[in-house]
DNA sequence: CTGTTAGCGCTTTCAC
DNA sequence: GTGAAAGCGCTAACAG
């Protein structure tokens, strides 16, 4: 930067607030500037300026998978919101354990984040105390936490699959069978499957059915086989089943795959359900009846937030607890 | 970290040395340390470490999308790899685009990353101006580009494509179309199903094929719903055709279902097969005969290989240019 | 609109 | 095995 400002003839003080934009350079000197720039091949140092300023530029994301679109689309969603601030983002994959989960907290407030996001409203002591020290904007997604740590942007799973169950009701189906959503395991556990799960017992119960079957599947993540192999115990266990709730819409679609190949009619013999409104649930044939919650809004409507409160924490006007609930839709399709 | 310091009794320098672990530091002072940080809830600030020592501890990744589980996996494979090292990742989405892909790689230079992996062996003049200047370890991936910038672990599309078509002639095929593939449009390019196409139709000059027919998709991501109306077209143009080979297993899953839909059997009418071993192809019916390469290995042998660079370039003896072949495989299944 | 001064919180380097 | 001094490359804060 001392390279540049000798070539244009001006202080480094006058080089850094002509590459922060906007602020109070004379068109023509900016000019020079910029000229000096190209001319040098120069690329400023944002982590001496984060140093600095105290303004790591970070938010730090974390998310239970990789291969699952729907956390993707989020991250899309909040890049893309944080991306025109500037702020850039450092993704994690806790692969659904809330140690990893924490470790991976540590590692990253090392970088002193000015935010983090985290999925779901269940974690380790530790990663609140860590939060809580950064004392940075944290956001909880995904779900809607009970006793949340800061801000929340998310929506009841527990409430979707209610839904479902009273749709199916509305539809005609009596016996309907739940497959998914374990209890915690020793390689993590799935809580918004748990929720989803647990949906289903209280509309069993608010509505009056008499027969209800969960086909658990083991930890997360929950996989196209894992519907396969669990539709048929489901109809071994309980032979009356009339329709099936899958905890996302990758079992669903290895339960559907799995129907074509034994010859049971989907929805004629089962209709099957799922939860996420995957691309694959479009496409599928028969097309997949699901739950529809917009990941890439969560995603956006996280990054806004997010904004909001970093700007408040850098003028010392924090941002009061906020709490964004994402509206979700059941979408009928062939599959029931 | 001076307050640590003062509380263990000892100077920062001696922080720092045990903080890093492993250096010179006696036993009963490092433990003595470690309380200190713990009682202080003390957060080491790697900023102000990566400006001492000119070592960011970053490592930029640029994929071209979110949503293809090939190249997340990939990503997976680095960053298992580079963790060991202590080194982060900061992704970028190309989202297809050559010159979005320079505009990520100006924004991330900015963070001083050690090295830089990209998808792909066509680049822009600027992003190959921009990654010299940097002088630090390039690496392309999932190519083999005819004249790399620095390192490649990749493989070459056509190959894999041609190796498909012997396959299906071996298996009595004749009339083979292709679906995807385009050349560059507006909104970005996808190279690599460009090479796959002209593996397509240099198999089709080598095995003395007399009739071959390519349906374009359009700009990528390609996706399911393409491969659903390109395979109508393929049928309509060329009656007689009896086996697709699609530019990935998502549009030949579209294309499977939509044959599903007008009850053309796969593979007795129209036999597919696609590209990538996508989950999905495991588990649909008809199973999808597809090309496997290990994408996970991609990303460990570029991480592996990325270390390796990073280590020389620190010691001041570069690594030579490398080049990494990636194998592939086809997988015979039930739509061919 | 521009410049000067004084750090940001660490690690390098050299000395002991 | 440990410490002291001197920055890394930028920006805050204030002055003009």
């Amino acid at each position: 930067m001392a390279d540049v400002a000798r070539r244009a003839g001006v202080s480094t003080m006058t080089v850094s607030r002509a590459l922060k934009g906007g602020r109070s350079v004379k068109e023509e000197t900016r000019t020079r500037i910029m000229r000096a720039v190209d001319e040098l091949g120069y690329v400023l140092d944002l982590t001496a300026g984060a140093l600095s300023s105290k303004r790591s530029g970070f938010v730090s994301v974390l998310i239970p998978s990789v291969n699952n679109s729907n956390f993707s689309e989020t991250v899309h969603g909040i890049s893309d919101v944080l991306s025109e601030d500037g702020t850039q983002i450092l993704v994690g994959y806790t692969d659904y354990s809330k140690a990893q989960e924490q470790r991976l907290i540590e590692t990253m407030l090392r970088r002193r984040p000015e935010g983090v996001i985290v999925t779901g409203g269940v974690h380790t002591e530790g990663t609140r105390e860590l939060l809580e020290q950064a004392a940075i904007p944290v956001i909880e997604t995904w779900d809607m936490p009970a006793d949340p740590i800061g801000h929340v942007v998310g929506f009841s799973n527990a409430a979707t699959i209610e839904d479902m169950m009273a749709r199916l009701l509305f539809r005609g189906y009596r016996k309907i069978g739940f497959i998914g959503g374990d209890d915690g395991r020793a390689n993590g556990s799935d809580d918004r499957g748990r929720e989803r799960r647990l949906g289903y017992e209280r509309a069993v119960a608010a509505l009056g059915l008499e027969t209800s079957h969960v086909v658990p599947v083991g930890d997360p993540p929950v996989s196209i086989e894992h519907g396969g192999r669990a539709v048929v115990r489901l109809v071994e266990e309980w032979p009356d089943v009339e329709a099936a709730i899958c905890v996302s819409d990758l079992p669903a679609f290895g339960a559907i795959m799995e129907c074509h190949r034994r010859e049971w009619a989907v929805p004629g013999r089962l209709a099957i359900a799922g939860f996420g409104d995957f691309e694959i649930s479009r496409f599928c044939w028969p097309t997949i009846t699901t739950v529809s919650v917009s990941c890439t809004e969560i995603g956006r409507k996280a990054g806004h937030l997010m904004s909001r409160a970093i700007k408040g924490a850098r003028s010392e006007k924090p941002l009061p607890p906020q709490s964004v609930v994402i509206p979700h839709s059941i979408i009928e399709r062939e599959s029931t």
